[in-house]
DNA sequence: TTGTGGCACTTTAGCGCTTAAGTAAACCTA
DNA sequence: TAGGTTTACTTAAGCGCTAAAGTGCCACAA
């Protein structure tokens, strides 16, 4: 067996040109039955596996979707990944990863990438102050098919995929509303993040909207980290008059809500409830289990992959795809205590 | 800005051939300071960046060095390849991550891969007996630098990164002797997972060693899940004599055997005594937290990466590296209780 | 008989790069 | 000052592929 076989290879085997069998491999036509099935045998023989550098350069299709991700540990990465892997694998595309540890990779690792790929999957939550030099921006001057997930960059035309973050914080909120709260506090996210934002902006006009007291001294900042919900939970509780559920930003802040209540020697939900965002895989496994708005991540993997797809077919697509979330409820959140 | 530079455009602009422009920047010498200076300023200005697959094709390197994973949503693999990729970082290397959903596919990817980058990663947890067909032997044969993680194939001859499983077990089980326990229970693994029998042939072992009981009724099995080390937790603690400490193969049946001391209205660590294996980051976050075994796995992923750049500089490495664990005392384990 | 058009191929060119083999000029040495 | 070496480049060739253009050959209509 030879280490590299190439078309050509493959055809003097056959006893045609390596072009006919590129022909045959990539089902382009005008090949005889018979000089076909010989060459798929030859192929499978040989075990001819084309070239994908080659392949590309010649200007043709490897078959193969870049995604590119700044950090491949985190929860939110390797769900999404999952969607994304899932819809390429049904459509017989393959998928190659790359992380982008800082921004200022983004860009090279974009055109690197690109350059392998037929398209280019961004799972890059930005911001939209700062894209002057992202590489969304490079790309999209490119031109290949490319779709961002989560990216809230503005003044941008490309295809996104992003994840209601105003109706999910509402869901919540309403939630519990009709649980009889009055006083609901939040544990924000890190300034300057939109998904955080938005989410306040939502707490804020939902409680408006519900009726309920829109005091701005039960909105407590935090930064997504489980020590940061520790602390705005005891901030809020230590208020005179402390609010009988908790909303956090995210999951992980509530968790250290949840412990920030423990601590003070409440009981959850009986004197405080609490609702977490996101739905992580660790929500239903703490004690109590969360209540949380689920972000469905792998499905947005798997609508991002769809878009992608309809691009490289030669579709137009929609610049904006949103998707629901969906509130879960655990045991975390009860009724408003009496009293 | 035009959409693809090439090294003939930048050439241009400085007034040198393409091949100049290439030397330059590939320092291979043979070029003046002036026009060095020249070329560079070019680059810049142009946003030049190489064509990987052009370079690849052309016999060049890409500066890229591909990882194969089975799936990129277990704490494993993303633990695995933050190592990996920290490490290659450092290095001024860059990292392309592709995944084998299935065992057919390694072979293709691995070619595929290897065609784009310039040494691969395996991080497949194989077993001994079924690699007639697997990736790790076509690429064996092609020859590229490659390393392999936590391979327990035989009879093959490429390097390899390894934890010392059987070590780390009997740490375990000596430390739980060292607390006064003289019936320890184990939980197994799925059969046939090597890393699972030899954690069961080291408890084994150790016990006898140590001069325990090595009671085959205190052996259950389990398959690495929750659900099963429920049940394993239950079976061994309706002995007539049951067990004083559990020993379960990974942290996540440990988990599990805690949720059924519990559900027995017993205490962890109080009546029994729980340890795992993997150290996985909820193994701190659980009630109690677990004492457990830690699998070094970044320190893995570092350890491969720099046994392939030692490939890559041409040296031979060393066949098999195996790496220590470290048995990580938390709440979940405490002395015998007194009876 | 002479197109003419379709079929099944082949040959040619070139993607952007690297490696190897030139080449012209400047710099030494005796 | 002729001959050799060094320096700083250039041109030529080719990696394995694809896309486009070319080449016989045969069938069929007028």
């Amino acid at each position: 067996m030879k280490a590299r076989v190439t078309l050509e290879d493959v055809g003097r085997l056959v006893g045609v040109s390596g072009v006919t069998v590129s022909n045959v491999i990539n089902r382009r036509g005008g090949t005889s039955a018979a000089t076909q099935a010989k060459v798929w045998a030859a192929v499978e023989a040989t075990g001819y596996v084309a070239d994908p550098a080659a392949r590309r350069l010649a200007g043709g299709k490897t078959g193969t979707v870049g995604v590119l991700v700044p950090n491949l540990s985190t929860q939110y990465a390797s769900e999404t990944i999952r969607g994304v892997s899932e819809a390429l694998g049904a459509a017989g595309m393959g998928l190659l990863v790359s992380t982008t540890p800082n921004r200022s990779s983004e860009n090279r690792q974009a055109n690197f990438l690109s350059k392998l790929t037929d398209g280019l999957l961004f799972v890059l939550p930005h911001e939209s102050r700062d894209d002057q030099q992202d590489g969304l921006q490079t790309f999209e001057l490119h031109g290949g098919p490319l779709v961002a997930i989560e990216y809230r960059g503005e003044g941008h035309t490309l295809p996104t995929v992003n994840i209601d973050d105003y109706g999910g914080t509402r869901q919540a909120v309403r939630y519990l509303a009709s649980l009889g709260h009055r006083r609901v506090g939040f544990i924000g996210g890190p300034p300057g993040r939109s998904a955080a934002e938005v989410r306040l902006q939502a707490y804020r006009e939902t409680l408006t909207a519900s009726g309920l007291e829109a005091d701005p001294q039960l909105v407590a900042a935090g930064d997504f980290t489980q020590p940061a919900g520790f602390r705005a939970a005891h901030a809020l509780l230590a208020l005179s008059n402390p609010p009988t559920a908790l909303f956090a930003a995210n999951d992980v802040s509530a968790f250290g809500a949840i412990e920030a209540i423990k601590d003070l020697g409440l009981r959850v939900p009986e004197d405080v409830s609490v609702v977490g965002f996101d739905d992580v895989p660790m929500a239903s496994q703490v004690f109590p289990a969360l209540t949380t708005v689920r972000r469905p991540l792998e499905q947005m993997g798997r609508v991002a992959v769809a878009l992608l797809l309809a691009q490289l077919r030669g579709e137009t697509v929609e610049a904006d795809t949103v998707l629901p979330t969906a509130l879960v409820v655990r045991s975390s959140s009860g009724p408003v205590p009496r009293g």
